[in-house]
DNA sequence: TAGTGCTAGTCTCTTTTTGAGACCAACAAT
DNA sequence: ATTGTTGGTCTCAAAAAGAGACTAGCACTA
């Protein structure tokens, strides 16, 4: 049941707080993909230039097969990256990421280089936290 | 064989490809938190006004109220909000976005403003992909 | 005075999701 | 003949999330 295409209520209302439940909003279907432990990860790497399944097993070292084919089947799903086999002597696939994609990307890499520059901030403030939990 | 480029997306250079496990890069370490189900949304929410408990509750229609505090607590960790409790009568507690959470919130907030505007681009997306699994 | 509801949670139990690792078929080189 | 490489799938265990009962102190109601 690991594939099984996820079924969304329709909606196209904006996401006003009066309806923020999940078949309605499109913050939250859209955001539910992307938000996943792995999903930002690839489209990082495939915003670069495209890549190969076994290249991006070994450019993400703690990702499982299983894990690492179901991210990018849902992000095949929605559009944000193309799948192309090639019938090579061992067959080979290729994942490119689609225009939509690129322009996903493009607001998504300034939050990425806000946790990058932020980082420190973020430890600091965790550190804080912690040592007054146990305070 | 392992050709690939190590050369990293961003400008800023927050997360090289050399780095990508998970005690090194800060876009691992940051991202999975605001990555979460219900984190961007309660994001959103206390990027308006404060909130307290119970009206974020019943903002979120369908978050439980164990998720609801482990997020918010998982946000007060990182540093994006913080939390305010007054004796009142009934104690009640108020959830406010922090400074840090606000410079968060701008670039997060253009992403979700993509995601509001590509909706219906993604769920065509799913549908064609859906179709054609089936066929 | 008992009954009800409000507050912001916690505790337990069940279901869903994720992770670890074995297995697959074809073909290539050793 | 064994090993390795390709891109997966399959099963089972562990972790995370969801559902719902339960708490304490106070206010209002009957």
């Amino acid at each position: 049941m690991d594939n099984a295409p996820r079924v969304s209520v329709l909606a196209g209302e904006p996401c006003e707080t009066s309806s923020w439940d999940a078949g309605n909003c499109p913050v939250r279907d859209v955001m539910n993909q992307i938000a996943g432990k792995w999903s930002t990860l690839l489209l990082e790497a495939l915003a670069q230039r495209p890549y190969r399944f076994g290249e991006l097993r070994r450019l993400v070292p703690d990702i499982s097969q299983r894990m690492l084919t179901q991210t990018l089947r849902d992000l095949q799903r929605d559009g944000y990256i193309d799948r192309q086999v090639f019938p090579t002597k061992p067959p080979s696939v290729e994942y490119r990421m689609t225009e939509l994609g690129h322009s996903l990307f493009a607001p998504l890499s300034k939050v990425l280089a806000w946790a990058g520059e932020n980082h420190a901030a973020v430890k600091a403030a965790r550190a804080k936290y912690d040592a007054s939990e146990l305070g």
